[in-house]
This record gives structure tokens, sequence and C-alpha cells, in this order.
DNA sequence: AATGAATGAGGGTTCATTCAT
DNA sequence: GATGAATGAACCCTCATTCAT
């Protein structure tokens, strides 16, 4: 890659980064084009030469994100700690984007357009669903894991924890229950057995 | 109340109304005031007559909301079955507005203004917590809860699963999975003592 | 109809009478709704209310502009006048729109969409065929037509001189030709026969 | 001209031809710099090297447009047919540009600028009048053309022909008149002499 | 109190043109 | 001389809000 790709694809890159910081703070619609060439210190037209409009470039962002979630679940799941640290991982590191996707990103695309639900779900089978079925096996062979569970009951479950989590004004305010939810998720509202 | 008056009073209903729906469908940024003139059945201006501006509409439109899902929850409270059901209750009973509050309901308030704010943390010290506190008592009694689990912990838990669950993308799909969801919270990953 | 839609009704047309001047001045691309909006002297939004878009706007200026002329062209073909006189009247009348499009007019609404070329088809079935057909058996009965040509071949010349005659660039320079043309048309460059 | 001016020219051909090609189909106004660009095969700064802004390239599109359809009719004038086959030739060759300017063409320049204007004068007075006076003279002694006609009304008619017969959408519907169309040219409505 | 009509401000997008290499 | 990248200005359109009746 020459200097002008280089520099062209370093620019791509701090618009989606200007976009998905935006995006993350103020919600998709409320941004304007406008802003994100602002911090992104470009012009709006610019954004318009690498993204063609407002939609493609959410597109995009959506694209960057899942891709980086997924590698970074990736990452975990290959990690050589025990499968409860595993599980805290995923669920806690925040910032570390998500196997699941921002709420309002998710509902905006799919009311929008199909598209990108094609591409999440080509990712879900591809790999994310081939990871968390390693990682349970793994967890059920540590005993953390009831092997009567289904696959689907556990991911919905960690899904939920750590999109939840994720929240803006969720995360705040767990920071010091973190223990007791890890507990909750292996051992239940009942408690552990002696 | 006289005729006027009430008329007057189903008219700003009629208006609630309107905008509720709408907004769970669409959003709150997306639908227009003369969207929900016409829902309603009034001008625009007469929406204006009663609500001075958009974001106060919001705003009653909150307290609206979550008045309903306070109402609610006591209803389930007080309500003559044993603690397990009124869980499952709680999390799965849908369009039963909820004890939490819809995502972008709750972020755009938080971000816009701050007065809203203040009205939920009000109303979950005065009734949501009582609630809580004497839901868990009864579930520590029957042997639900384990004793050494903070409320919080407890509360994140339920709160999380029925505000995920009322997620339209979500909701469809986990439908099959009820008793395992319900299951999982009571006991764990790891599964029933026997 | 009421004082209100009286003026509702007014301000639409001189919404149209604006677009038309201006389509005729500088073409339909080159004015901007920001210019009707001017000319009428109303606000752009107004516009909107009366229009939905551009593009429904340019449609009805094209209704418009078409259900004069074929009125137009009706008075004519009515009137107390020998053949000749007619065909001159048709052909000289300026202003008085013709039974023909303007070309732009008609270029752009041809290229962008269909609809409008319906229309025209079917005004042309139902008013200006008719029409032609008894103008042309009272030009043949009045000896100014040969009975041997069809009235698609002397539709054409009409409708030909008329646009022709019609465009601003035209128009100046050839008045003082106007007995020459017209005996051309009757008489062909060959000229009378004695 | 050496390589150098050669590859020049050849690169200016190749931008006047795309541009006359896309005004043709597109209209001037809707046809962009970039698109122009795209077709020729070069940047859009390259045709800022050689025409500096797009309305001197417009300018010069005309230009070229105007002489090659001067060369065209000086062909026509000086072949060896009869006159009535040089009328028709000259009324129906479409695409082999015509004597008279296409009409979106002509009202663009004749309303942003005049310059134009003056060339398109210069052009028929110094080439156009003298061809067609001669053809007329030829007209007169093979007894086609009325001596009493004025050259200026002959001509009239017979741009109008040409022009009216350019247009997209009358060229496809009148070519099974073409016989009665000249017929009508050369002996009017009233039809032959016998 | 209620409405139809009107508007200023702002958003996404396009385009002729210039900058930097 | 040629190009990819960048831009200011303008355009169509939407929306919360106000005016006039």
């Amino acid at each position: 890659m020459d200097g002008f790709q280089r520099r062209r694809e370093q620019k791509k890159q701090d618009i989606l980064e200007a976009s998905i910081n935006l995006f993350m703070d103020y919600g998709i619609q409320k941004v304007s084009i406008a802003e994100i060439a602002k911090k992104a210190g470009v012009s709006q037209v610019t954004i318009y030469n690498y993204f063609e409009n407002k939609h493609k470039l959410i597109h995009e962002v959506f694209i960057y994100y899942v891709d980086k979630a997924v590698e970074n679940f990736e990452q975990v799941v290959y990690s050589d700690v025990p499968f409860n640290e595993k599980i805290k991982q995923i669920i806690f590191n925040k910032k570390e984007v998500a196997t699941q996707i921002n709420e309002e990103f998710y509902q905006y695309l799919m009311k929008e357009y199909s598209t990108e639900g094609n591409y999440i779900e080509q990712v879900y089978q591809e790999k994310t669903i081939p990871y968390f079925t390693k990682l349970f096996k793994e967890g059920k062979k540590q005993g953390y894991v009831n092997p009567n569970l289904s696959n689907e009951a556990i991911m919905f479950y960690i899904h939920m924890l750590k999109d939840y989590i994720q929240r803006e004004d969720v995360y705040q305010n767990i920071l010091p229950l973190t223990e007791e939810i890890t507990d909750i998720f292996f051992y239940g509202t009942m408690g552990k057995k002696e």
C-alpha cells in the first residue's frame, strides 16, 4: 500500500471512528453529517466521497463494529484462563465491543433496511455460535454448566448480560455488584450448592 | 369534574396514548408532532395548547408510562401467587409496561435533560424499592432466594430480564426458552441442587 | 367555497403562475423552489404544503398548462371565422398556450417519469384529435385542404409551426414573414395555382 | 503537429465528443463534469486544464457542433442531386447535425451569455445564408420554388422542419409521414397543381 | 379552545471548482 | 500535464413551532 492509499485508508478510519463515537454518545439519528465531519476534521463532502450517503456510512460503521466485536470475542475464547474467568471477561469487558450489538444500532438498521441483519446473521452462524459451542463444552467439562441446559438458553443469558451492562446508564451503577452478578449467573438466586 | 373538564382530560389522554404508541413503534425522534396530531385526531396546535412543546409532551408521556408501570408492578406484588410465579409474570408479561423504562426513552431523556431522572429516582425510592423489598422477603421465606444476596443484585437481574425481553427483536425468539430462562434465574447455569 | 377555501385556492394559483412564468423564462431545472417562493410571495415550506415536492409541483403546472391550451384551442375551432383564419390564429396566437407542449417541459417529464405522458396522450385522444378532425373536415369543404392528405400529416405541420413559433428566440424574427408563412402552409413553396 | 500536440488534441476531442453525446442524451444541465470525465476517460481536473470551466466547455462544444453542422450542410448543397432530394436530405438526415441548433443548447446559451449568439450570427452571415441562396436559386430554376417567395421565409420553413424533426420525441412518430411532409412542403395543404 | 396556514432553522446531498502531489 | 482528494455554495426537503382566524 503506497502513501496515497495509506492516507486514504487513514482518513476513512478517522471518519469511522468519529462516527462510532458520536453514535455511541448521542444515538444515530441525532448525529448529523456536519457533526461527524467536524469531529473527523474533514468537510462534509469528503464523507460523501468515501461513503456515498449516510446510510452507507452507518452500514460500514456497523460492519466495523461487528467485526471488532467478533475478533475480541475470539481472543477471549481462545485465551488460557478458566471458564468462569472467560465469562466474566466477556460480560464485563466494556468498550471492548460486544458480541451483541448496541440496541439503537440494531433497531435502527432492522427497521430501515434488512441487509445488515443478514450480515449479522451470517457472522453469527459462522463465528459466534461455533465459539460459544466450544466455550460451553469447556464450561460443562469444568463443571460450570449444567449439561441439561441448551446452548441457546445460556447464550441468551450471556448476550443479555453483556448487552445490558454495556448501557451507559447501567454500567456505572453495577460495578460494585460484579461478584454477586457472576455468582447469580452460575448459581442462580438460590445460591451455591454446598 | 364537569363536562368541559372531562372532555379536555379525554383529549389529553388521546394525545398521550397516540404518542406512546408511536414512540414505541418508531422511536421518539422519528415521530413528528404532525404524526401524533393525525393519530390523535387533533390539530398540531391543540397539542401545543396542552403540552407547550415537544419535550414537555415527551415528559408527560414518560410520567404516564412510569406511573402505569409501577401500578402494574404493585398489582403483581400483592397478588396471591407463589414467588416464582410472580417473578415469571414480572419478567415475561409483555406490554404490561415495565418496572424499567424502554431504553431509547431513558437514554433520550437522560441525555437531554435531567428532570425526568429525578422523577424516576423518586418513584424508585418511594415505590419500586419497597415493593421489591417486600417481594424478596417473601422469596427468601419461600426458599427461592439465597439470604446472602443483596436486593440490589437481584433487582438488577429482574430489571435486566424484563427490559431485555421487552425488546421487539428479542421477544419473538426466546418464547420457547421461557422455562429454561426462569430455571437459570433461580438455579444458575450450574443447575438445581438435588 | 368559503373565504378560507378561496384564499387557499388563490394562493395555489399564485404559486402555479409564478412557477410557470419562471419555468418559461429560465427552464425547469434552473428554477429553485426558493425562487418560486420569492416570486409567489410565500415561504418555501408553503409550497411544500400545497405540492408535496418539486416534481408534483411541476406536474400540476403541466396539467394547468395543458388544460389551458386545450380550452384555448377549442374556442378557436368553434369560432365563426373561415378556415384559413382559424389556422392563422392557432399558429400565431402566442402566449395563448399551445396544443403542443413546450419542449423542455415535455422532454423533462418524458425522461423523468411517464405519468405525465399518459395525461397528454389522453387529452390528445379525447380532445385534440376530435377538434382537429372537425377542423380539417371544414378545411376540406372550404377547399383549403387537399382531401388526399392524411390528418396526421397536417396535424404535424400545425403542431410544428405552433410549437416552433412559440419559441422566444424565433417569434421576434418572423413576425414580418407571417403572410408568407401562411401562404407556404397552404400553397407550398411552389406557390398558388392560378 | 508533434506527438505531444497530437495526443493533446486527441484528448480534447475525446472530451468534446463525450460532452456532446451526454448533452444530447440528458440535456446540458443534467450532465455533471464528473460524468463527462468518466465517459471521456480522464480526470475532472484534466477537463479544467483544457477548458477552464464548464461554461467554456459548453462554448467549445457549441462551436464544434455548429462547425460540423455547417460543413455537413455544405456537402449536401454541393452534391449532385436534384433540388427536392437535397431538401429531403437536409430535413430528414438525422444525427448529421443540423443547420439549426438543438433547442436546449440554443436557449441555454442565449440566456446565459451572448457571445455564442454572435458566433452563430457570424457563421450564419458568412456561410449558411450564401449556401441557402445558392440552393434556392437552383430550386427556382428547377421549378420547385416560387420566385415570389423570399429566401427568409423558405429558410424559416427548412430550419423549422429540420429542428423539429430532430426532436427525440417527434422523429419516431413521423417516419411513415415522410412523403406527405415533403409534399406539403412543396405543394402546400392544397395539394399539387395538375 | 381549536384550527388551517405559514415559517425559520436545520439536515442530507450534489456539483463546479480548487488543492496538493 | 495529470490525478485523487477536498471543498463552499446551493438545492430539496422536514420539522417544531407560531400566526391569524
